[in-house]
DNA sequence: ATGCCACTTCAAGTCGACTTGAAGTCAAGC
DNA sequence: GCTTGACTTCAAGTCGACTTGAAGTGGCAT
């Protein structure tokens, strides 16, 4: 598919990609991607790895860890690699819409506090989360 | 204010406040909160701790650092404290705004990827990025 | 043949908010 | 007096996604 010449080196996919080579080689580690070949014990990436690249940032910027992406790149391709996709994709959905949703209760309360006149912090604070009614004050889980 | 009888061990004061033990001793590090004396060298708290460590965890639940925290809380108190509290809800409702759009733009692109006939992710992928025109893909500083 | 730079590996460091573990102490109940 | 359990301190470990540093190598230009 790609003649010799269009290998390109680590720094080269990086500079294209907008990664440092340090997180190239750590996707490496991974399992996330990894070059066409070795010449001289150098790295040498057809210019799909770029596209590559793209995907697992763009993937990260959707809220993905590593090892979720490894798992959406990964073989079996087809119809379950599809399957399995859905499912972390409903998963991410309704992840996202929890982080939305606590965020707008945030701003509310915070543009609420802002301009209220309470005499410290604390009272101001626990006035707010009585009207939170303890949403998102006492978890101690991770 | 508060007679001795009234005072809490630090596994009361975790108990009612629903954090651990050991979290309440890191925030103590972090300059959060202090008991109010030591009895035969363990610490004794007023039942206010409850109330501030209810704050504390509000204040986290909003998105603040610990830092951020103990900038909100700790002396000098009024105006000045108004004024430092005012910027930093400003700031942080900035902060929110673009979580709220950034996590709505990813809810978007993942429910269109997830039902598209594209033939693997790396396409699909690469066609909605270029639907979202880059925001939040090319990043490499932290 | 020499200098230089981009590359190589591997280990360790970073950030924040804790938790966990080891070894010792205090107070109460039997 | 002895055990038990909640406490004490301090150091080190955890998580994820990298970065940084040290020491060495490949290959090209001068």
């Amino acid at each position: 598919m790609a003649s010799a010449e269009h290998l390109l080196s680590i720094g080269e996919v990086a500079a294209r990609a907008g990664v440092r080579t340090s997180a190239l080689r750590y996707y490496e580690d991974e399992g996330l991607i990894a070059p066409e070949v070795r010449v001289g014990g150098r790295r040498r990436y057809a210019a799909a790895a770029v596209e590559r690249l793209a995907v697992i940032r763009f993937c990260q910027a959707l809220g993905f860890s590593l090892a979720e992406i490894r798992g959406i790149l990964a073989p079996p391709r087809g119809q379950a690699q599809k399957t399995r996709w859905r499912e972390l994709v409903d998963r991410k959905v309704a992840e996202l819409d929890g982080v939305v949703r606590r965020a707008e209760a945030m701003t509310a309360v915070l543009q609420a506090s802002r301009d209220c006149d309470c005499i410290d912090v604390q009272e101001c604070a626990t006035r707010a989360s009585a009207c939170t009614g303890g949403e998102g004050g006492e978890r101690t889980d991770r």
